[in-house]
DNA sequence: CTTGGCACTCGGGAACACAGAGTGCCAGGC
DNA sequence: GCCTGGCACTCTGTGTTCCCGAGTGCCAAG
């Protein structure tokens, strides 16, 4: 029923739509496009295409407008991933290699690819889950503080300021070092508890409840940090477009981390290019806005995701480019630090 | 010329627009504040104020709305800061009490100031150069690469990558690492350039490339950083305001870390509460709205400087007062940890 | 199945009128 | 000399009406 010159009708009223922001009518689809038919061939093509749900008329005698399920046929098999161009390629590598570290990459990329697509733009920190202990490093402040401080593998760094529950010497907190950094050097964070928990044995009994402090907030750490810091870049792009939305509800999404996090996430596969539609996104805040996404990381590991939101009339193919693009080369910086 | 009852109006002028954001007549005023005068009065009174450049009325016969001249005498003369509840200042208290780490101190503040204010807040990094040394770390990550850490005591981390000239095994990364920590434990950070410039004599021969690698790096990252990390929060406040200028404007500027740290800094005084209304302001993208801030830090050292963002048209009384708590409070957590 | 023709619908812009708020000015009163 | 009430004038914003044009749906013919 939906034969290939349907198909063609369809990704035409997407492409123009996209470009010109109005209603897309019969006879400008003739003129724009070469279907070799007329506009009166056009219409009933897009009757059918009404009739089952792909597009809708904003109000009686107006042009056509892609609806989200429209725009899924569009992205599933009309369209396809436009590659950036050379120049942008090298623009990106350039850019992202003169990160100095991980607040850097993360910012850099951020901006990056708001300016990349005009739109907003959102990067989530790479997890901790799938590093590895560098380095366990404890910095007396004073008789009862110190700073504990933890560095993974992905050039991370944790730090907390702990209150002691009794007075401890600089040689109580060297022993405790060096006692943490063999056991933990190389282990996965998520192995992290387990050799942690024979520890105590270990260490002579006037030590233990030092040691009990400190690993009780190690392991804190590495729990509460699980769910990420997420930034955003970009958010002057959304002035222009008009959403269904209030911009206002826009503007506390992003601010919502756990809100930027459900869009971002929630696939069971981190490295696919995943693209949310209007309606089809977790939170009803967002009605005609769409989110392109990608998982980034080092080697196999998918660290965390990356993507851009914007209105649900945006263009996919290019947008998918760059979020696809950006989402590798950080990869590549990151297996490279 | 300026007499009290016309500085009275002037007042009761800049408090009804705020509340009402329309243009104030001269019968409105008398019936909402009692002058003790007619309306045929005030306007005698307007006149003049417009005369002398404080009020404007943005049409002939339309109510009269403050300039920036207005306000600014209004923030200067007419106004006292009005403190927080107390119900308000314990919120403050205790949210700011549970952060965990500097960035955690900074993104709390931000949040709380803008969700206070119902304004942009904008919030400065505390700086570096006021800070000691309280450890450095290297960490070997390979044979050529190892990551230098450097923590201050204002709980500060600062991390870096260093790509080696030379394989550096872990006794001589050892040995560098206590030579620094001897040279520069409790060093402020302006005095580490001294320090470090006769160290390499301190070092054998072999030793030296290496430390003057690792000392570049380190260098770098004190002046780098000088200019420091600014955040935002609250750009959904922004939503209902209409400046003069576009928010499309406002939102770029507060992506530019260049723009914002020129809009909280350039003062000599940093302790003090500075407003900049309107065009005194030093960026032209941002007619329309005015910054109030203010300098926080621990002790007699202002670290850095935070404050919020909106329309020229705000509460400056109120806004004020909640800048200046939140940056009395920020200043307390930093001082205790 | 496609095409041209045709009547119909509806949104958006232009023209217009009108009410309301506010002003400036003037003459009279304290 | 300053304050006050009165009055005529000037705007803006809003609501109304009207009309044009783009676009549709349907139909009959090729």
């Amino acid at each position: 029923m939906v034969d290939d010159r349907k198909l063609a009708v369809l990704r035409a009223i997407v492409e123009d739509y996209v470009s010109t922001n109005e209603p897309v009518g019969s006879k400008a689809l003739a003129d724009r496009h070469n279907l070799g038919v007329s506009p009166a061939t056009i219409r009933n093509d897009m009757a059918v295409l009404e009739e089952q749900g792909y597009i809708a008329q904003p109000h009686t005698s107006a042009g056509r407008v892609p609806t989200d399920k429209g725009y899924r046929l569009f992205v599933d098999r009309l369209s396809q991933v436009k590659p950036l161009s050379s120049a942008e390629r090298r623009a990106i590598e350039s850019f992202l290699a003169g990160a100095v570290d991980i607040d850097d990459v993360v910012m850099r990329t951020v901006r990056l690819l708001a300016q990349l697509t005009r739109q907003v733009a959102v990067v989530q920190y790479p997890t901790l889950t799938n590093s590895a202990v560098r380095h366990v490093e404890l910095v007396p402040l004073s008789e009862r503080r110190l700073m504990f401080v933890l560095i993974t593998n992905t050039g991370r760094v944790e730090q907390r300021v702990v209150e002691l529950p009794e007075v401890a010497d600089e040689q109580r907190v060297a022993h405790l070092r060096a006692v943490l950094n063999t056991s933990l050097d190389g282990c996965g964070l998520s192995g992290v508890p387990d050799r942690v928990a024979d520890l105590p044995e270990r260490l002579s009994p006037e030590d233990r409840p030092l040691a009990a402090t400190i690993l009780s907030v190690l392991l804190e750490s590495l729990v509460e940090r699980h769910d990420e810091k997420i930034v955003f870049a970009g958010a002057a792009n959304l002035a222009g477009a008009d959403f269904t939305v209030g911009l206002r509800d826009v503007l506390e999404a992003l601010e919502e981390q756990v809100v930027l996090m459900r869009l971002l996430g929630e696939t069971s596969d981190l490295s696919a290019l995943t693209v949310r539609i209007g309606s089809e996104n977790p939170y009803t805040g967002l009605q005609g806005t769409s989110i392109v996404a990608a998982g980034y990381g080092s080697g196999d590991k998918q660290l965390a995701r990356l993507g851009v939101l914007g209105p649900t009339r945006m263009d996919y193919p290019v947008t998918m480019g760059a979020v696809r693009a950006v989402a590798r080369y950080v990869s590549q910086i990151l297996a490279a630090s």
